[in-house]
This record gives C-alpha cells, sequence and structure tokens, in this order.
DNA sequence: GGTTCAGCTTGACAGTGTAAAGATCACGTT
DNA sequence: AACGTGATCTTTACACTGTCAAGCTGAACC
C-alpha cells in the first residue's frame, strides 16, 4: 500500500514488493498466490478502511437519515482523494477477474454502510436497490470523475466541496421524506 | 484497438501491436512515441466513436431538451456496454499522465455533446458546470459499476436498462423546466 | 525419529517497454 | 545532377516484470 501510494498503480510491484520486505523476489508470488492475489489482498484491505472512512464522516454529523446519508457520501470521496491508487485498484478489477464475492467480505460490509444510510429512504414495497444504485452512481462517478481530473473546476484547485454538495442536491428529492 | 476488443487492456501491446501490423516491434513505438502516446491516440479515436454513439442515441427519440438529454446518456452507456475495454482506457487515464487538453480535441467534443443536452436546463445567471456535473456524475458512475459488474442486477444478466432509467430519473426535476 | 508442510531462496524463462544505431528511400534544395 | 535531410523501419541490446520449478530450511506433529 505505501508503493502504490507513493508511485500509483503502475509502482506496485512483486519484486518492489519483496525488496521492501528484504525478502526474495519470489516470496511475496508464493505469499499471496501472484500478483492478482497480491492486489487483491490490498484491495480488500483497502475496502476496510473505505469502510472505516464512511461510518467515520457520518458519525461525525447530525444523525438524521439526510444528515446520515450525506456523511457517509462525503466519506465515499474523503477516501478517493486520500487515496487515489488504492481507490482506483479497488474498483480496477473488471468484470472478467472478480473475486467470489462472499458474504463476510470487507467488500460488502463497505457496501453495508451505503445500504444502511439509504434504507430509511427505501417505500415499504420498494426496491432497496433502486435507490442506493442511485446514489451509489452519483457519488461513485464524481469520485470518478475528479480522480482523473476531468472536472472543470479542479483545474484552479479550488475546493471540490462546494461542486461536490451541488452535484449531492440531486438527492435531495430522493426517496419517500422519512421525516427528516 | 481489435486488440483491446478481443483480450482486455492487458492485451493491448507495442509488441503485440507491431505483429498484427507486419512490421518489426519497435516501430510503433516510433510511430506513437510510446506506449502512452499509443493508448492517448487510441483514446482519441475512443473519444470519436463515444460522440458519434452519443449523438446517433439523441437524434433517435423526440426532440424536446428532456428527451435529446435521456438519450445522451443512453448513448453514454450504449458505448460503455459495446466498447468496455476502450471505454476503460479513456478514462484511465489518471490525472498524472493527463494530456494537454487542446479545445478541438475529440475528448471536447464529446464533452461538448453533453454540455448541449444540458444547456436547456440551465437557469439564467446559473453555472451550465453544476448541472453538466450532476448528469456527468450520474451516467458516468452508473456506466463504471455497471461495466465492473458490481451492481447487484447484473448477476442474473437481466437486462440493465430498467435500472438506468430508474437511476436516471434522478434527473426528471433537473433546473428549470424548460418547458418541456 | 521420521514425516509433512509452509515459508523462503535460487535460478531460469518468456514477455514487456525503451533506447541507440544503422538501413532504406522519397523529397527538396542548391 | 548531386547532396543533404528527415521520416520510416529494422536490428540489437538492456532492464524490468511475472511466473515457474527445484531445492533448502525449520518447526510442528504423530
Amino acid at each position: 500500500m505505501a508503493l502504490l501510494a507513493e508511485g500509483g498503480p503502475e509502482a506496485l510491484t512483486l519484486r518492489r514488493c519483496a525488496a521492501r520486505a528484504g525478502v526474495s523476489h519470489a516470496a511475496p508470488a508464493h505469499h499471496f498466490d501472484g500478483l492478482a492475489g497480491l492486489r487483491q489482498a490490498i484491495a480488500m484491505e483497502g475496502f476496510r478502511i473505505f469502510r472505516e472512512t464512511m461510518e467515520a464522516a457520518a458519525a461525525a454529523g447530525p444523525q438524521t437519515p439526510r444528515a446520515r446519508l450525506r456523511g457517509v457520501c462525503a466519506g465515499y470521496l474523503e477516501f478517493a482523494i486520500r487515496h487515489p491508487a488504492l481507490f482506483d485498484l479497488m474498483f480496477g478489477f473488471s468484470a472478467s477477474e472478480l473475486p467470489p464475492p462472499r458474504k463476510d467480505e470487507q467488500n460488502s460490509l463497505a457496501y453495508q454502510t451505503l445500504r444502511q444510510a439509504c434504507a430509511p429512504f427505501v417505500g415499504p414495497g420498494q426496491d432497496p436497490a433502486a435507490i442506493e444504485s442511485q446514489v451509489w452512481s452519483l457519488v461513485h462517478g464524481f469520485a470518478t470523475l475528479y480522480l482523473s481530473g476531468r472536472m472543470r473546476f479542479n483545474a484552479g484547485s479550488a475546493a471540490p466541496r462546494a461542486r461536490f454538495d451541488e452535484v449531492m442536491a440531486l438527492l435531495d428529492r430522493i426517496g419517500t421524506d422519512p421525516a427528516a
């Protein structure tokens, strides 16, 4: 993860990893069952931190459903900005090389955080995945585009927070209002 | 681009590219000034097709502002599904290796399409980038997450269209209603 | 005391991007 | 007409990568 943070996705190498750990060049490959396994293990740890960041951001504000949802989204963006290479790695697993989606993995746990934040807005008889997809698409799209340096404003390096709040305002009318 | 479509991002190699073209292994490197240049050139051509796909989808429906915006978004997703590896390549350029954003490049032209579709919803004195960011984040997030196989429904390989329409319904209340 | 096995090392191999040097050839200039 | 020039390509070489096979520990276990 240090290699990833220092030199971007290209810097994460089995051999460099071995050198930093002070072992032979083939040791990491044996441990993690190849480069794919190493990246998968790193992604899993990343999802743990990801979840912590979102939970912390949600706990920081008032505990109304809307504020919690806003907090989770803020934590989502905060993690992406703090660990850009790790974020790319975590969501860079293409559909081909998807790990077996076991229920208790960090991947699913991070999604649980988003799911719980969305739950108050799900109407009776409504599919929770509908609102979750709306929220997830919006926040993930913003984070991805911001990270890739494509949004106009980050030429001036101005705070992304204002634009982020504007975009997230789309969620103000979400679902049936849960009295908050 | 054929290599990309056949074998994913990993299959795009200077040497394989040279072999398919029937030239020596170093010829493509000279032409495109290294692997980064080749990928950049491919991305530019990708953005051209990207724009065409969006324009065609917008032209297919009725010509009201709302229908055109919906069409552009549908074209956005259609392109991502049809050329997943190319789509990843185009948006995979990290903030570090961003090409010089000249105004007349295909990259900007593709954004112009989205901008024009959003224009009718921008209120007087309002920053167009605000609504553009909302639309872009939403559709890009959905496309990215769908491509990575992370959305629940694509386990059943059901049509993503229904879920996509649900997500895009967030845009129904966008901006000041332009009499359509 | 013998076996097993995980952790690691060593050595090798194919594949990759990149750089330097030279070959060929069309083209323009004097 | 002769010369230079530059683009296009080839050849050769090098460093780096992931992966595999073989072998070496050393502790645990029956």
